[in-house]
RNA sequence: GGAGGGAUGGCCGAGUGGACGAAGGCGGUGGUCUUGAAAACCACUGAGGCGGUUUCCGUCUCCGGGGGUUCGAAUCCCUCUCCCUCCGCCA
């Protein structure tokens, strides 16, 4: 959410932002929310002037003693609530709208980001490492991985249908130990903590983290417990802290957090269905701050070098994309993509999104700080990235680190966390 | 799943229809005293909305959430959520 004073004062600037957002529905409402903002207002002046009256009757009505004066004011007080009664009812449907209004505007970009209408424009910043050079065709993940009988999608089909894939014997094992040893890196040399949280959260925990109303048919449901299953660790994370006011000297707060993502993908059918690349779930190791509004920009780029530290450290090429206004999404005001190399599949995989959402998730769920002893309130700034998602980054090491017989090795730093494996043969399964 | 008991400010806890935004205590902040600290004493100490002559003033709302009764609700009624105890089931 943002800030409606924004938007009372400065509706055309508003306009202006969400233009370069490429989001026209969302333009559209603004001209309703002034509107609706101003009713709102002088609804609320009329009805509280009348509960002021009625406050002050009723105190009086309490110490009165003539019967006949008392039942006349309590039959004045009577009318008088049938007024507040009459507002108190139009300022809930215009209430009511607004909100619904409000819950649509998606967060305006920051100053420093590049104007462009969608993803075709987006900047790379910055490509590290050396592509790899075969002297044999690098085969894709979907051949690699089944032949090495580490990755099967017949099963996973059979399990769940479509979008789905089982990982066997050191396929599961090596996404295990990137798990591990992604938790590691950023508690031991990032300053994270680790958090493990409910998969499944309240319909108002995806409200404050921007989920809903807008992405509703991305997620999956538990009817009957009308519990919402996560999509990203970002939900729970944004929420953590929900309604809490925190001290200015617990922040920053850093947050690490494996889990399991749990998407419908209806947004993208059709899109990226060969292989693993996209799934129904996938795991995911989630970075995610609290910071104060005046660090929150540096700290989106000390988790920019936190996510590369990973790619670093795998030893895979990979590269940093700006995106434009119109590649924002909903809830960021600046965003970075980080993108490995897939030489098998022959394109760059987004592996992890890191973005700042300033004050638009913690006005949502409602989180908040003080900045001095004594002072008001204000809203924390929150940051999410990956540091990574799981099945690209499986894709990346088995077609970056693929020999020619087929085998994979192990990246170096995954060797202690694999029992000190150093390449997952065809064998290797029956072993 | 069955039965019962609860939810009050940062924390503990009193309050069963009228001066209650809420006793008292703890914690916190400031002050007095002190060389300093402690102790003691004094004062202050929730959030949000709206308006204004905007370091302050006025007003409304908030006692788990929502709804209702009433001139008036922390207090009465309905409902939901959560917590606790006992029983059952269970990784």
């Amino acid at each position: 959410m943002i800030d409606i004073a924004l938007i009372r004062e400065q509706p055309d600037w508003v306009k202006e932002q969400i233009e370069k957002l490429n989001d026209l529905a969302a333009g559209a409402r603004i001209d309703a929310i002034v509107t609706l903002d101003e009713q709102r207002r002088a609804l609320l002046a009329e009805v509280e002037d009348l509960r002021a009256t009625r406050n002050r009757v009723s105190k009086e009505i309490g110490r009165m003693k003539d019967q006949n004066a008392r039942q006349a004011k309590i039959a004045e007080m009577q009318g008088v609530n049938a007024r507040i009664d009459a507002i108190d009812a139009e300022l809930r449907e215009v209430e009511a709208q607004l909100n619904e209004h409000m819950a649509w505007i998606p967060n305006l970009p920051h100053e420093s980001v590049p104007v462009g209408p969608d993803d075709s424009h987006n900047k790379v910043v910055a490509t590290y490492g050396e592509l790899p050079a075969f002297d044999f065709t690098p085969q894709p993940h979907w051949d690699l991985g089944p032949a090495l009988g580490i990755l099967d999608f017949e099963r996973g089909v059979k399990l769940a249908g479509t979008r789905f894939y089982v990982l066997l014997g050191a396929g599961a094992r090596l996404q295990r130990a990137l798990i591990n040893w992604m938790l590691d890196l950023h508690i031991n040399q990032h300053g994270y903590t680790e958090v493990i949280s409910p998969y499944m959260v309240r319909e108002e925990v995806m409200f404050g983290s921007a989920q809903l109303p807008k992405f509703a048919e991305n997620l999956y449901r538990d009817a009957e417990e009308d519990f919402y299953f996560l999509p990203t660790a970002e939900v729970s994370l944004t929420n953590l802290h929900r309604d809490e006011i925190l001290d200015a000297d617990q922040l920053p707060i850093q947050y690490v957090c494996y889990t399991e993502c749990f998407r419908r993908e209806k947004m993208s059918a059709g899109r990226d269905v060969r292989g693993m690349k996209r799934g129904h779930q996938f795991a995911k190791v989630e970075m995610y701050r609290f910071t104060t509004p005046e660090t929150s920009y540096d700290a989106l780029e000390a988790m920019l070098q936190n996510a590369g530290d990973v790619c670093r450290a795998l030893g895979i090429p990979w590269r940093v994309v700006q995106m434009v206004t119109g590649d924002l999404g909903f809830a960021a005001t600046k965003k970075y993509d980080l993108e490995m190399w897939a030489p098998g599949c022959a394109e760059w995989l987004e592996v992890s999104s890191i973005s700042n959402c300033e004050a638009f998730q913690a006005r949502r769920a409602n989180v908040r700080y003080r900045p001095e002893p004594g002072a008001r309130p204000q809203y924390v700034h929150t940051l999410n990235g990956s540091g990574l998602a799981l099945p690209r980054v499986m894709i990346a090491i088995m077609e970056n680190y693929q020999q020619a017989d087929g085998s994979v090795v192990v990246p170096e730093v995954l060797r202690p966390y694999m029992g000190g494996l150093e390449r997952i043969t065809a064998k290797q399964i029956s072993d």
